[in-house]
RNA sequence: GCCGGGGUGGCGGAAUGGCAGACGCGGCGGACUCAAAAUCCGUUGGGCGCAAGCCCGUGGGGGUUCGACUCCCCCUCCCGGCACCA
């Protein structure tokens, strides 16, 4: 072999890697594992096997955390770093529709492409414990997990989920009642519809997210805020619908509190905080006038309720068609009736509108606020003012009670609603003198408010709670954004809900032992997919025969469940099951998920942000349902997060708007051209619709997997978004065979390694070179840590030959990033065993830090020289020399000093001031 | 509008209170070569200067400090998220 043969050695080690299974990490008990050692759990965010493959902007990632494993190996640490695939899903169904090929198929295709490329870049998963989440066995015990949801319910006083069958247990020995009514006194009907609306997976009739293209239901996190679906960019309609729900906002408090527990980037903390959306208030009852009903409003402002001067429902409010009065009443005016000759009218005519304008709609003309009088009234319990009722569609049904009492004083909202229907505006909160705005939201002392006049917004709070509770009228409350998850899909290839729906309503489980429920076959996996906004949703597996779709126990016919999980499903406990991924009698075996989740989950937790939300808070809500029925040790799963950036790249498009290929545009002129053409030039995201894609496979022929590690870890800090500039490459590649020249010999193939000692200097420089590496390496800086490869390499050209003592501190510390070469470099170095479990080259301190050192002196902050002095040089010695320089004194002019800075032994700062 | 993150040479980036621009790309000059590639050596923030050297310089303005890319205040622009959430 002459020189460095990239091609030859990465195929030579990955080979020798997966014969000898070199990174198969056993589990505590198992032969080979070590106890002694500690443990880390190196995690990637699985993927999306898709029919394109990866690109390099997916791998940054993927490299990140398999240093960080080659790393800690080296240091004698028990590294579980597994991979899988999240392989339910849209995609692999729509594919299904147009080829006529199962999706198992396309999947395992896929899967198989994967695991290839993964291989290629010589990341070291255990491929033993490789999963699908469409693999029975994986998808048995998602299920499993679904029937812990619906047999627990949370239980607010302990702030848990507990079994069912202890709420059960409680309800009939009297200790609990539901909802005030005595057990005894509920007939079967009424005790199973209070049992089934307590579990944490409930059946419920919700307004959902119906996207008929795509004959599917959606949760609101897959719905874009102009009203279309994330994927396909199909329109969503709201309409009710009875879906299988997830009860995640009964844990909103905790998974909220515990975000303190984990190392997360702030802004993910944020997202979630934000998501979650609590905020502190009252809610208080306004009475109907004339009627012994109230209706609910929830506030965040209780202080202004004085200032109440209207209150407005949401159109779909349940409470508006028992309001409408039969005619406009005295004093209504027109400007509340939209035109109409009596209530039931407007209100009629404005709901209908209101259903079909669209979320997009309604946030373009936030200004515009509409609404009409219902032309009932309701009584101000404060007050005792009787105050208009209107319907509105700035209020949303979906959050708070869907009403409010509208205080145009203190809000900007109702301010608007105001002037623009001549209502009354009551400041109740004092603004600061010259204050010039409408609404003000600030501070102050409460005004015309009666027993609050002169209170801050604070203590007025606290005083109308207390009196709100004191009179009956309300109560201090709490209210989020975060929704209950709506779990239901109508599509085919996901996980069955293994529930069967009994005659009489009832709802059964699938037993434990029956599990997994197969998906069953199918000729036609197409969704019922309808352009009307009407059409009844018909699940996809509605379509597979009685055999199936009935079961008979004991003479009762039942009828399965026909929706599916939601993709969300199988990647909310993946990183539990790679734990213990063939055990088929537990999820996971207690003793190994101790060991591995140890104090605070996986130890690290490397993805993209777009999962801030989704995957995040759903993988949180799981784990907490199963941490409080015992089956996990920790409050978290993921106790540090990590967000790898974006790989950037230029994108090309024609006249048309059109991506070009970007491999094959030109650049002449100042400009850019594709086949004869002039192209625009833009910069985003990579990605195969932008057609500016780079793929590995290409790169491993021409450079290697090595250059692509290297070059992908150089570009800049692992969490910054970066650009793509494949011509850099040649830099990390120069690098690569210089160092290669420094140890071999091209023309003879002989190590030219001495076993002279070093020199002190270059034995300084290696010390330094270790000390700067292992701290950049504990902290993620791939980038910096090439960069001292560098300049440590650059060093190595002069010698004729490598002293031994640093030709194996550099290629061990090398190894983490350019495994390959370093493999070949460690075993012509004479070691017979894989450098994967060498040992982390240790820098000596006193070495690392230079005996001499560059003095900066400097007169009234400004550099005038730099002297080299002994690194324990003194105070009163170091002024001495700086007094001494000719430059110094040159540019003290005869100043005297009125003092001197000395930071020794690095800078001394004359000061003439 | 609110929340989070950013703005440093031609480009990617380094430096988190103490030499701004490590390292790499690109550029320029040179060696080797018939030539080119590869490789090697030198050089490369801007301005003035023959030079020694001097001045300017981290989005803009102000402040703290002996000293600010770094800390504080105001402004501005860019990226990401949320957005009539009462």
């Amino acid at each position: 072999m002459a020189g460095y043969d990239h091609q030859a050695i990465e195929q030579k080690w990955q080979q020798r890697w997966a014969e000898q299974r070199t990174f198969r990490m056993p589990n505590p008990g198992e032969p080979g594992f070590d106890a002694a050692k500690p443990k880390l759990y190196v995690l990637d965010m699985f993927p999306y096997p898709s029919g394109e493959g990866l690109h390099v902007g997916h791998l940054v990632g993927d490299i990140g955390t398999d240093i960080v494993s080659r790393y800690h190996r080296m240091r004698g640490v028990n590294v579980l770093h597994p991979m899988g695939f999240d392989a339910f899903g849209l995609p692999a169904e729509q594919y299904a529709v147009e080829t006529g090929v199962h999706p198992r198929v396309t999947t395992e295709r896929n899967v198989a492409n994967y695991e290839r490329q993964l291989r290629a870049i010589g990341l070291t998963y255990d491929w033993d414990r490789m999963l699908s989440t469409t693999d029975p066995d994986y998808y048995r015990w998602t299920q499993w997990i679904f029937l812990r949801l619906f047999e627990s319910w949370f239980d607010t006083a302990a702030d848990k989920a507990r079994p069912i069958a202890e709420l059960i247990a409680e309800l009939e020995s009297g200790t609990r009642q539901a909802e005030g009514r005595p057990w005894p006194s509920l007939d079967a009907a009424a005790r199973r519809a209070f049992v089934d609306g307590q579990r944490l997976a409930y059946l419920a009739e919700v307004t959902v997210n119906w996207c008929p293209a795509l004959g599917t239901v959606l949760a609101n996190e897959e719905v874009t805020r102009d009203g279309r679906s994330e994927r396909g960019d199909h329109p969503v309609y709201r309409r009710p619908l009875r879906q299988w729900m997830l009860r995640i906002t009964a844990y909103a408090d905790r998974l909220l509190d515990d975000l303190e527990l984990v190392d997360w980037p702030e802004s993910v903390k944020a997202m979630q905080v934000n998501w979650i959306g609590r905020s502190e208030g009252a809610s208080i009852r306004f009475p109907a006038a004339g009627s012994s009903d109230a209706i609910e409003v929830f506030t965040t402002r209780p202080d202004t309720i004085f200032g109440a001067t209207y209150m407005v429902l949401a159109p779909e409010h349940p409470a508006v068609d028992g309001l409408v009065a039969a005619e406009w009443p005295a004093g209504t005016r027109p400007a509340w009736t939209g035109g109409a000759r009596t209530p039931a009218e407007a209100v009629g005519a404005y709901r209908r509108a209101a259903a079909h304008r669209s979320d997009l709609d309604r946030q373009t003309d936030a200004k515009e606020k509409t609404g009409v009088f219902t032309g009932a009234f309701c009584r101000n319990p404060a007050n005792g003012a009787d105050i208009p009722i209107f319907i509105a569609d700035y209020v949303l049904m979906g959050y708070g009670t869907g009403a409010i009492m509208a205080v145009p004083g203190q809000d900007e909202r109702d301010w608007d609603f105001a002037q623009q229907h001549e209502l009354p505006i009551v400041r109740t909160v004092e603004p600061p003198p010259g204050f010039e705005g409408k609404a003000y939201l600030g501070d102050g002392p409460a005004i015309a408010s009666d027993f609050l006049d002169g209170l801050g917004i604070t203590d007025a709070k606290a005083v109308i709670i207390e009196w709100l509770v004191a009179n009956g009228h309300g109560r201090g409350t709490v209210s989020y954004k975060l929704r209950d998850w709506l779990f239901s899909r109508q599509r085919y290839w996901g996980e069955p809900i293994p529930i069967l729906h009994g005659p009489d309503g009832s709802l059964h489980t699938v037993s434990d032992a029956d599990l997994p429920l197969l998906l069953p076959e199918i000729d036609d996996y197409r969704p019922s997919a309808s352009a009307d906004e009407h059409a009844e949703p018909v699940p996809a597996l509605g379509r597979v025969g009685e055999e199936w779709r009935i079961v008979e126990i004991d003479g009762v016919r039942y009828r399965r469940e026909l929706n599916t999980m939601p993709q969300w499903a199988g990647s909310c406990w993946y990183y539990l099951r790679f734990i213990d991924p063939h055990n088929d009698a537990v999820l996971v075996d207690r003793e190994a998920e101790r060991y591995w989740m140890g104090e605070s989950g996986v130890d690290l937790y490397v993805g993209g942000v777009e999962h801030a939300v989704l995957h995040l808070l759903y993988a949180r809500f799981w784990h907490k349902v199963l941490f409080d029925l015992g089956f996990v040790s920790t409050a978290e799963p993921f106790g540090r997060l990590f967000n790898q950036g974006l790989v950037m790249a230029n994108a090309y498009r024609d006249g048309r708007g059109v991506y070009v290929p970007a491999d094959k545009v030109e650049q002449r002129d100042g400009r850019f051209w594709w086949d004869g053409e002039a192209v625009e030039q833009s910069y985003g995201r990579m990605g195969k619709s932008k057609k500016n894609s780079v793929n590995p496979d290409d790169f491993f022929v021409e450079y290697g997997v090595d250059a692509l590690r290297l070059y992908e870890m150089f570009m800049g800090p692992l969490d910054a978004s970066k650009p793509w500039t494949t011509r850099d490459i040649v830099g990390i590649v120069r690098f690569l065979h210089r160092m290669w020249r420094n140890l071999i010999d091209p023309d003879t193939d002989e190590v030219l390694v001495s076993d002279a000692p070093a020199g002190e200097a270059l034995r300084r420089h290696l010390h330094r070179t270790i000390k700067a590496v292992t701290e950049d390496m504990e902290a993620l800086r791939f980038n910096t840590a090439i960069a001292r490869y560098f300049e440590l390499n650059n060093e190595l050209v002069a010698l004729e030959r490598v002293p031994r003592e640093v030709a194996d501190a550099f290629v061990r510390m090398l190894a983490p990033i350019a495994p390959h070469v370093a493999e070949e470099l460690w075993e012509r170095l004479g070691h017979t065993e894989s450098i994967a479990y060498a040992p982390w080259p240790e820098f000596d301190a006193d070495l690392a830090a230079s005996d001499t050192v560059v003095m900066v002196i400097q007169v009234d902050g400004k550099v005038r020289d730099r002297i080299e002095v002994s690194a324990d040089i003194g105070e009163a010695a170091a002024t001495a020399v700086a007094m001494g320089s000719p430059k110094v004194q040159a540019a003290l002019g005869g100043a005297e000093p009125a003092r001197t800075v000395v930071r020794v032994p690095t800078l001394v700062n004359i000061v003439t001031r």
